[in-house]
RNA sequence: GGGGAGAUACCAGAGUGGCCAAAUGGGACCGACUGUAACUCGGUUGGGAAACCUUCGGAGGUUCGAAUCCUCCUCUCCCCA
């Protein structure tokens, strides 16, 4: 606990580069710390969470954390690891990306306005917004050698395809917040992933130029899976945080469902946990693998805190229902109310009751009628492989027929494609 | 502007008059195994219970019969100006 923070940060993989001197920095005096984030969308997503993660380290060690929504550099775009120019959003679909983001930040971080180490939160648009093109490139862009800019990676990419002015100048946009945010605030250290390191290290030369004062900058490595790919998807896209777009449940899925590696890997960086209670469930883990005891306290931490309490309890009880030994009978018993949270975000298809009192058989219900196969050969081809299963009973008959001794809560049936797809079919009057 | 090659299912890519709903590989999905994993193995991958129907860039044509031959059109790639 005595350890330093930046040590402490080492240790938990959360640092990539860094401007020398930050470690002494932080042991000398408590300082603002900055961290940026993009309103292209109308959630953080996970990618996000570990500068979050960062400022909230900071914070913890008493220091104060910044967050930064970039309502004029979303207006820029940054083009650090893109090939294309991308679209701009309009103002009115940015103010309500940044609205969202914003409400997901308080989450994470003490915004105790009294507290030393409260945090705050800031808009670039308050301090570009009023300023002119010729105001800027006088007082900005005097100070910055167009060589230096071009030496970015991230300009030197594009040289070849081409790219926006508008573009180039990102890095002066984000350089000068920093500008910014070390004059009014103190801030002297920015943060964020690897991938940032160009931009961030264009506000510390700004500072540097314009005030002839210091600053530092601190990157974490990006993460990435052990496969390779890139992190923060599933089948379903990007995980976000909002319980909108990614549900609790899928949500902590996602987190459940990692490598042993990744799990490993990933707890010192999005969890709190200390290094010591880590080693432990690492070693707990190790004893027996196939119970996954570091998948789960990471999804459990994870969701927890970014869903809360109640949240991360139905998401374990969707995840019992849905993966655990659950029964035809005992799910049959479950409480209606217990068993819709569970079940929350599965995909509901809606067919007439007057079907079941026909007698319909299963293929043409779940194709035909409801749609959740495409066609009848291909649920004839599932039941047939053994694939489909109903309110977690295998279904292997092909001409099987419905009837009102299969519903559960008076209308309900729970249609199981493989062992991930599930499908709630709903009887309606 | 001149010459050549090509367009086949989710992708790649065989097939050059009937045996073609179309090889093979990848992907995807399912199953067994398993840890809601990896690996491996097996299956499925146009519709239809079936007869059969609709598909091989588009539109016509030849033929008993066309992905396959002919004509026109659209698009792609390559070479020469």
């Amino acid at each position: 606990m005595n350890q330093g923070l930046f040590l402490s940060l080492q240790e938990r993989g959360l640092v990539q580069d860094f401007v020398p001197g930050l470690d002494a920095l932080l042991e000398r005096e408590k300082v603002a710390v900055y961290a940026g984030f993009d309103p292209t969308a109308d959630s953080l997503h996970i990618g996000n969470l570990v500068p979050i993660m960062l400022l909230v380290h900071f914070q913890r060690a008493g220091h104060r954390p910044i967050a930064l929504v970039g309502g004029a550099t979303g207006r820029v775009g940054d083009p650090t690891g893109r090939s294309a120019e991308r679209n701009v959003l309009s103002r009115e679909q940015m103010e309500h990306h940044l609205a969202c983001q914003q409400a997901q930040l308080k989450r994470f971080l003490d915004f105790d306005p009294a507290s030393p180490a409260g945090a705050r939160l800031v808009n670039n648009e308050e301090w570009f917004g009023p300023w002119s093109f010729l105001d800027f490139i006088a007082d900005v862009g005097r100070h910055i050698p167009i060589n230096y800019m071009l030496a970015k990676d991230s300009v030197k990419l594009r040289l070849e395809n081409g790219m926006s002015f508008m573009e180039f100048c990102y890095q002066l946009i984000q350089g000068y917040d920093f500008v910014h945010l070390h004059r009014h605030y103190g801030c002297k250290v920015q943060v964020g992933g690897s991938d940032q390191w160009g931009n961030i290290t264009t506000g510390t030369e700004l500072i540097r130029r314009m005030d002839g004062s210091e600053a530092w900058a601190l990157t974490a490595p990006l993460t990435k899976k052990s496969d390779g790919s890139k992190f923060g998807k599933s089948e379903g896209g990007n995980i976000w945080l909002d319980p909108q777009k990614t549900s609790p449940y899928r949500f902590y899925q996602f987190w459940l469902n990692v490598s042993d590696d990744e799990a490993r890997r990933y707890l010192p960086v999005y969890t709190l946990l200390s290094m010591q209670e880590i080693a432990e469930a690492v070693s707990i883990h190790d004893q027996a693998p196939h119970q996954r005891h570091a998948q789960r306290l990471l999804a459990d931490d994870v969701t927890r805190r970014v869903h809360g309490e109640q949240a991360l309890a139905q998401a374990r009880a969707a995840s019992d229902l849905l993966f655990g030994k659950v029964s035809r009978d005992q799910m049959m018993s479950l409480d209606h109310e217990v068993l819709m949270q569970a079940l929350e975000g599965v995909p509901v298809h809606q067919v007439s009751k007057s079907l079941l009192v026909e007698g319909c058989e299963w293929v043409p219900l779940l194709s035909d009628h409801s749609g959740i196969f495409g066609s009848r050969s291909e649920a004839r081809k599932m039941i047939e492989g053994g694939g489909l299963s109903l309110n977690r009973e295998k279904c292997s008959d092909v001409l099987a027929r419905a009837s009102t001794e299969d519903l559960f809560a008076g209308r309900l049936v729970l249609v199981q494609k493989g062992k991930k797809n599930f499908h709630l079919l709903v009887f309606e009057d």
